[in-house]
DNA sequence: CTACCAAATGTAACCGGTTACATTTTGATA
DNA sequence: TATCAAAATGTAACCGGTTACATTTGGTAG
């Protein structure tokens, strides 16, 4: 390991010489497949060993034109609900024999596409992708390169790609009527930026949409726990004081928690806050956070099986739908 | 896309037929090196076009030998600091035009092992390791494989491999010399399973060391929010009331921080908390969370050049040391 | 002892690019 | 118009495996 430096590997030709058989019968003997005799077949081992060979994942993927690799694309690692869907769907393919390479896209469509370019370029069998606003250069490359591709984060039977998701919509409103039914009249929505990424404003839009009868404003803010502690700063300073507060992610919702503590204002008696995404601290917190539990590991291994199988048959995957519940924590109660 | 099934790709040998030039010549179109008269280059680039070619990643990897990926070996990625750190080292790697292939361990030797032989069975260049725990087959792998692996998250020059990380003990001894230097007297640290991780059982140990005049005693839970709020419970229950409470994670003071406010234990007035690693949260909790600031953006970034440079002067590389800081906040304060 | 079949092994083409070297074309100069 | 270097292009080997097909070996039945 030293200076592993200038050093020719062995390749099977070299093994076939050392052991006095033909490549064939090497390849035989790796492949496990047909018969060899003993004899030969510990002297093809033995010289394997001697002169340290190792395969060629190239030569291999060239002449099976597999590369046993698939790409993901995420807008970002540092989110848990991104890291625990990628740690499923790694999981599940590295079961199946495939490895995955991440490229992190900042949520940038055009970055996306270079990293899908980049992907591709490096023999990717498929591609998963978080988020559904692509450039017309992405589907141009994806039509070029004739490879699966698959949608998570959000369900949309109508995509391009079929897609793998909860139905952030039906989702979002779901919240709100919860809300709704919980008595409170007057609701703020803390969100992210919308244009960044297409789950946020799917959920901004229905929430909206949900919001007949109710009184209800909108405050976007960075999408991190100081986001969701600014965004409440600023609604107490403006004077307002709704009745709930529904953050569309967990981490505005624990920045809105602190922030509201911070002032004194108790939550749920003054507030209610209510979160998205079902977090790991939102079991935890003080008071525990009233959130929705999004399927992140369900999603990966789904979307890893769904490729797969695509890869193995040729049969385009089918969009699926993914339950989520709402989880009724102490940081919400009924208003009259 | 709708059935991008049973299609022969275009090659290298389709492009030239079709546009009435050698194999040499399309190739020499394809990276735009040696000069192409410009008719022949448009000739060459519309067969291109016309045939939908896209060159073979595998084809080019056999004979230039290089795989232009880089496998990285972490225990979760549901943990911030690896997923900061894992992000730094993807962004600088793909600027250098490489891509990332992601393993997860589990912290487990066996699994890293075995998935350690998957990367390198798929060609990865080089390997980036999270830990130093490693089994002898480990070891084994990489000399026959002989590829650069470096190790990150700590520190520690005499390894077998080079190391790019902080010096955890180090840091925790100085995170205890901080709360004695507070005046606080009785000591509880809070840590996750040193058995899965060698960076904690290092912090441990150091803490452990650095003790002189404390009183200090040791709750081990598990790594995660639940698991600060559990020891929390257990210690108070037992009817301990130590003055400072170290936790050697972030996420586990914020879990303690949690439990303390359910209990009504003032923080910092009756215990004062500190953490570890630094997380968004720390700054925005109430109060915030003295903690100590880990450079992970650094470690990802300075892996990614230090391989890339090993990769191509063929010179090993050297192990490095980050500085750790501590944040000083509102949840730690003097004891008299 | 020969014929014959199965098992064992070998030969060579092929996967799809790159590239050293050979050959042809171009165009400028004498 | 002959000459020659530079530019353009072509030929074929090579990277390191896999595999269809050919050949050799071994054992048994006739």
């Amino acid at each position: 390991m030293e200076d592993y430096g200038p050093y020719k590997r062995a390749n099977l030709r070299d093994v076939a010489r050392h052991a006095n058989v033909s490549v064939a019968t090497v390849s035989r003997v790796l492949n496990k497949s047909d018969r060899v005799s003993k004899a030969t077949r510990e002297r093809v081992q033995s010289a394997i060993e001697a002169l340290g060979f190792v395969p060629s994942a190239a030569a291999r993927t060239l002449n099976s034109g597999r590369s046993r690799t698939i790409g993901a694309l995420v807008p970002t690692l540092t989110h848990s609900i991104f890291a625990r869907y990628l740690d499923a769907l790694e999981e599940e393919l590295s079961n199946q024999g495939y490895a995955l390479i991440v490229a992190v896209t900042d949520g940038v469509p055009e970055l996306e596409e270079s990293k899908a370019f980049g992907l591709l370029d490096m023999g990717v069998e498929g591609l998963v992708i978080s988020g559904n606003r692509h450039t017309s250069g992405f589907d141009a490359l994806v039509e070029r390169f004739r490879v699966p591709v698959l949608i998570t984060s959000f369900f949309e039977p109508s995509a391009r790609y079929p897609t793998i998701g909860y139905d952030n919509r039906a989702i979002a409103a779901n919240a709100v009527n919860f809300l709704r039914a919980l008595g409170h009249k007057t609701l703020s929505v803390i969100h992210g930026p919308p244009d960044v990424n297409d789950r946020i404003s799917a959920r901004i839009d229905a929430a909206r949409a949900a919001a007949g009868g109710l009184s209800m404003n909108f405050l976007p803010t960075t999408m991190d726990v100081a986001g969701g502690a600014n965004a409440v700063r600023e609604l107490i300073a403006s004077g307002q004081r709704p009745s709930a507060l529904l953050c569309l992610s967990d981490v505005q919702a624990l920045g809105a928690l602190f922030e509201l503590q911070r002032q004194g204002i108790s939550v749920p008696d003054e507030i209610s806050v209510m979160g998205f995404d079902n977090l790991e601290w939102s079991a935890v917190s003080e008071p525990g956070i009233t959130s929705i539990e999004l399927p992140a590991v369900e999603m990966g291994q789904k979307a890893a099986a769904s490729l797969i199988d695509w890869l193995k048959t040729g049969q385009r995957a089918s969009s699926m739908a993914l339950d989520a519940t709402i989880i009724e924590r102490a940081s919400t109660k009924e208003q009259n």
